[in-house]
DNA sequence: GCAGGCGGCTTGACACTGTCAACCTAGGCC
DNA sequence: GGCCTAGGTTGACAGTGTCAAGCCGCCTGC
């Protein structure tokens, strides 16, 4: 969902099944095992095929990781809660759903050392799915939230917050009594406790189980 | 620090060598483009010598991870704080500092496609590590802290709010301008949030900036 | 004194990887 | 027709992890 279809049509097909494999690749065998050749024989196609449409290894994965931003900036945006602190606490529990949902993209997403920085659709996304994060936190402190001294901290602040469980989640670091059956029961205790608002009494919608 | 030297004597030269060249490319180029060969080559040995040591690249750097848990269950007992919620919060701010000193254990730590859970050091360590945590969140509790609805879910919560910006913060995921200066007042500003208490006032020792 | 064993390390090989240059081929355009 | 280009292939190269075999110095038991 809500990737970028650039002046496609069926010439894309390739790049787009290339893409697909590399998400399921990276889901299971992790991002740092991914193999340029595996998806090309997932593909069907040459070995030398991949590096033809990406240029090379971080090209694909930049590409992969650019993909997972957008979809994590609309998942972002379409989280708004019931306004104020609602809306980031909302934002919160959509970051970790998102997350828990895509586990051939976040794992890419925060490697720097695999994708390449300059990357323009990297980039691009990466700024995208910030700027939602920024509007709901800007929102939120006209609400009267306040962590830290600063907005830049307050930013850093809700990130944190979120992004350290779907890591751990992602890991499968969580011990695993654990796991499963609580990633949303815990997503919400936190956003709760970081915005001081009762997501239960606002309403929450569930996130997603599993996946 | 605080790395398990058992019943070594110089026989072990070799293999602390190659732990300390492994830590140091991992800081480098991060946990997925480390290679044994080259790690060989900083130690001047021939290329197999640290399989020999190690069985393999996952042992290696299981090693190193378990080394890294080791020494975070150490910084973690070290914090103590002036009791209750206030250690829990100490303990969190420990972990950021210990994440952002570590820049070639830590990354390792959390990624199991990298590591063999099977490692019998890597259990121990990991367990110990996550005892700390445990005791500081019982602590914490009797203290009336109570995130969610259950004992888990606050030991979930509290781990998951540090991990995520020692993870942003080692992957340089945060913009430029939040970065550095901001570290130790973010630590502080999500510890406070999270517990309740207020750490300047329970004269919190500022957290160890950049590395 | 010495045979045997063994831990520590080297050597050499193998399959696999990313990357590059060269090539092929089909379709569109002048 | 002649040409160009995008999309893909082929073949090569250096670098990697892993394995089997071997070498060597030290310790132990006799």
């Amino acid at each position: 969902m809500a990737r970028r279809d650039e002046g496609g049509g069926p010439a894309h097909d390739l790049r787009r099944a290339l893409l697909d494999a590399a998400a399921e690749v990276v889901a299971e065998v992790g991002p740092g095992a991914v193999s340029l050749r595996e998806i090309a024989r997932r593909c069907a196609v040459s070995h030398a095929a991949p590096a033809h449409h990406f240029g090379d290894r971080s090209g694909m994965l930049s590409a992969l990781a650019a993909e997972g931003f957008f979809a994590l900036a609309d998942a972002l945006r379409a989280a708004t809660g019931t306004g104020g602190r609602a809306t980031l606490a909302a934002q919160g529990r959509a970051y970790v759903a998102y997350a828990a949902s895509a586990p051939g993209h976040f794992p890419v997403m925060f490697r720097p050392e695999l994708t390449d920085d300059r990357n323009a659709d990297l980039v691009e996304a990466r700024i995208a799915a910030f700027a939602a994060l920024d509007a709901a936190v800007t929102e939120a402190q006209a609400d009267g939230w306040s962590p830290g001294t600063s907005h830049d901290v307050a930013v850093v602040t809700a990130w944190a917050t979120v992004h350290g469980l779907a890591t751990l989640w992602l890991d499968g670091a969580l011990p695993p009594h654990l796991a499963a059956a609580q990633l949303d029961e815990t997503a919400a205790a936190m956003t709760d406790l970081l915005t001081g608002v009762d997501g239960a009494a606002a309403g929450r919608p569930r996130v997603r189980r599993r996946r």
